[in-house]
DNA sequence: CGTTGAAGCGGATGGCTTATCCGTTTCAAC
DNA sequence: GTTGAAACGGATAAGCCATCCGCTTCAACG
């Protein structure tokens, strides 16, 4: 799996370029691999080595972000009531891609620079529909809903809240906007056909 | 208004480039305006004279469709009922932004190049909060919605059906996302508070 | 219908970002 | 301590974006 043993020293570059990553998307700076070297006093192409692609670099500062996102799958699997965990799952997704600006981009993305990284958000894609159908076969949620749906919204309400929103009122607003979305979810709601249909 | 009338050949280029334009944003491609410049076969500066920036461009090509949202919520604020006039503005403004890709990024945007377009999108979300005003007085909709909320949730909702989606099935999926965050902004459903407290 | 000057045109070019090559250095195995 | 493979990093090529400036076209006016 680890295939081949780091060198010491690329080892110690290769967190430091990480770490500097990290800092960009903290700091919402746009990722590009020259100005990390900088940043890092790194050489340029010693940065390009490691990461062939910024897709490359940001999927790496990503990943524990999307492993945080697998735990709480996973922790919500062993709740008790399906709503709750179905619901306690996006609630903690929406925040996790909150708090990381990297995850969010990552997450959405169709393809994927890293095979682990296709591999992680595959599992997360698998939790969310073992989730999704828990909640189904309890008959609290609608089920025509897919697992891709429900990435789908976990996407769309993160994106809701950034528009014309500074990132403190964030928070605040993927809660309201979750709340909505899920009443929509709701078996009890299914089919409430509000849509006027077309003059 | 229409400040300086320009010269025949002027006028000439300027369709022309936002011609090409257009289909760059129908095609998908990026609008680069040395590319098109060159698809356009007129000289790189005449396009940058015309058009100093990307957004420029863009919002010009999006005028049309912009106006077309202007349209629409003018005649949903001819409605009779205001549920109706409010679900039907939304459900008319997602597939506007689903038929054009240049009205979205505008739409979304915080500043405009354009003061025209500026101006545009103002008087949209003013349109936009008079539907809500008189659906919430008409006591359908959950009142602490505010105008910001219903823009945030329309790009909310055609993100989310950009998400890992081709673009056919992207106008099956807005009307359903729609029709769930509809269910959550009724009145009714208010304060539903469907999100399990965190552990 | 010819002149004139302003408005417009477009390619060549400079500045900036991105990515690669290759000579030099560092590591660790023996 | 020697050795060679792995890694390093600066110089530089390749590519993109935007501007400058000499030339052309338009239309107003005599």
């Amino acid at each position: 799996m680890t295939s081949v043993p780091l060198r010491k020293d690329a080892a110690r570059n290769w967190q430091q370029i990480v770490e500097v990553g990290r800092r960009f998307v903290d700091e919402g700076v746009p990722l590009r691999l020259n100005d990390v070297a900088r940043e890092a006093s790194i050489g340029v192409a010693t940065v390009y080595r490691h990461f062939p692609t910024t897709e490359t670099l940001l999927e790496t500062v990503a990943r524990p972000g999307l492993e945080n996102l697998v735990t709480e799958a996973n922790r919500a699997l062993g709740a008790d009531d399906a709503w709750d965990a179905f619901a306690g799952f996006l609630l903690a997704g929406i925040d996790i891609q909150l708090a990381d600006a990297s995850v969010q981009p990552v997450f959405a993305a169709s393809t994927h620079a890293l095979p682990e990284t296709a591999e992680l958000v595959g599992r997360l894609h698998a939790a969310s529909g073992e989730l999704l159908g828990r909640a189904q076969a309890s008959g609290v949620v609608r089920p025509d809903l897919t697992s891709q749906d429900v990435v789908r919204l976990m996407c769309g309400v993160v994106f809701a809240a950034t528009v014309h929103a500074s990132p403190g009122e964030r928070a605040g607003l993927t809660r309201r906007y979750l709340d909505m979305v899920l009443a929509g979810l709701r078996a009890s709601a299914q089919s409430a056909s509000s849509v006027a249909p077309r003059p």
